[in-house]
DNA sequence: CCCACCCATAACTGCAGGTTATTACCTCAT
DNA sequence: ATGAGGTAATAACCTGCAGTTATGGGTGGG
């Protein structure tokens, strides 16, 4: 019944269009024949069974449908690109400008943007980027093996500058067939403690975070339901009804939105967090190193500033 | 140097590999065979020149950059899904239990996920979905046409009921070789007002509340620079020069995020809105129209609680 | 030790997506 | 009117990628 998805290339093809005006130019815009784009058109309005642009011989408009749908190709075209980015930092050379480490959350969420808006700006930048957890970014940075690194961990190790590029808060999270999915009151830390949790390995910021405050409490923390090195899978877990776990809020948005999990209240306990880049203390930021940074907080401004944007 | 990008069943693919462990499982899921999702798996990596996963005779296991790509890869395709959901929306037939309607700006953002949200804990209720503007909108709502519109007015009109499920905020928007872009100051809205700007068609929510602002200030407002019935179109031209807009912010976060567009304070003057849910007065909502106006509202609620979240 | 499961390779096939060449259409200017 | 310059669609052909089945090489558990 849904058909099978459009290709990325179709997408492309019908934003040049709605930009350009003309199968034609979009075509040469893509580099391939105009036949090629004539036919590819057809094929898309075939599979997506709407009518997506009018012909005219002066020039061809977008329908109505053709529109929203262009506007939605924007949005998985951006996120095509992010990842682009982030696959061209990911392919190490030794011969890169700058060397970054993140923690898998930020590296998830934010640095192909930062890293893709970066290369725009100054494309023969040369950027590479290492995904591992906060412990180790920490330390890499410290070690001075990398030029900067982003880190999520509750307090910023010593011998690092750093400086806040963003925030997030921990929740507890739980699908919706789960018991306390029905609670009324919040959870108490407590026993948050005493339950066994789906958890990221030691090291991992989210896994720090959450320690330090449960040991806040005196009860004996339980045995982790399941430990997983990817929040990825963790959420998967949580979904298919395994049992809860805390998790960034930043990576459980979509499925709190949609109702795929449910956030369970804690009593009394502060889960938010900063998150930070760090660079080895004392060291004279390269011009890419700068760039990077003023990217990253320019986005935090920006956010402070808008009221709810998304 | 970029690189092709890689297809979406690719991606769809290295996504099963991480959850199920084993590539042929993964093929199964998918409809194909064990080889075919071999060879797919190879070909990507030879795109990307990346190792993703680690081959074991026990089945397999991504690569420290595989969960990388594969994190990015999820997002790519939840946008893909929500694209999708928007194109079987948009299939309208006259046999769908819910028909709605929705301004650009909602449509754009919100609507596919709602709607995928209904149709995911639902799969059988048909909705379908018109794109319009505010005004058009709240017409079809008034004359009973549809189930639920979604509109961006400054007002809701008489005659219907409503429910607010978002906010958002006009910001005015210049490309960052525009002269606005070096002010040390906030524009005044008289000055804003005597400035040509690229706007919406009339009727549009987004053109609706600028000259409500405007026609607050005693100065003739000058005649716009431009007309396009696109927020995506008046996005393409600040960014290409042409001059300053109003936009909401959402439709500009990207942008803004990443330095193609630049804000321009504007003094005194209010471009907060509400984002509403309407459905004709006395109505009772039918099940599933009351669902997505709950999945709807939650999200608001959702957010209302989330600090700074992404 | 063998079975069960993992994955890769080989040889073959089909079709999607590209090309060039050509046609049809509309609009505008002469 | 009429030709020029733009638009898009169609036809015929070619290539290669993605799928298939068949097979073989690993590795770990009963």
């Amino acid at each position: 019944m849904g058909g099978t998805p459009p290709d990325f290339e179709s997408l492309l093809l019908l934003t040049l269009v709605a930009e350009l005006g003309s199968l034609g130019q979009a075509a040469e815009r893509m580099g391939i024949s105009q036949p090629a784009a004539s036919k590819r058109l057809a094929m898309l309005e075939r599979r997506l069974r709407l009518a997506l642009v009018d012909r005219g011989s002066r020039g061809s408009v977008l329908t109505t449908e053709g529109k929203a749908v262009c506007q939605w190709s924007e949005r998985v075209l951006a996120e095509m690109e992010s990842l682009m980015a982030g696959v061209a930092a990911l392919r190490a050379d030794r011969d890169d400008d700058l060397r970054v480490a993140s923690s898998m959350t930020l590296a998830e969420h934010f640095l192909p943007r930062w890293i893709g808006a970066l290369r725009q700006r100054s494309p023969d930048v040369r950027v590479s980027l290492k995904v591992t957890n906060s412990e180790q970014a920490a330390a890499m940075a410290g070690r001075g093996e990398i030029g900067m690194g982003f880190i999520e961990a509750p307090a910023v190790p010593p011998g690092l500058s750093s400086r806040q590029v963003g925030a997030d808060r921990l929740v507890v999270v739980v699908a919706p067939n789960h018991p306390w999915a029905r609670r009324r009151l919040p959870v108490e830390p407590a026993e948050l403690a005493r339950t066994p949790l789906i958890v990221r390995e030691p090291g991992s910021g989210t896994r720090e975070t959450l320690e330090r405050i449960l040991t806040g409490i005196d009860v004996e923390p339980a045995r982790p339901l399941m430990v997983l090195d990817a929040n990825a899978a963790i959420r998967a877990a949580v979904v298919a009804g395994v049992g809860p776990a805390v998790l960034s809020v930043i990576t459980v948005r979509e499925e709190l939105a949609d109702g795929r999990l449910l956030e369970v209240p804690v009593a009394g306990v502060e889960l938010h967090r900063r998150l930070h880049a760090v660079w080895p203390k004392g060291r004279r930021l390269t011009g890419s190193a700068q760039e990077l940074l003023s990217i990253a907080s320019r986005r935090r401004r920006a956010r402070a500033t808008s009221v709810r944007e998304s």
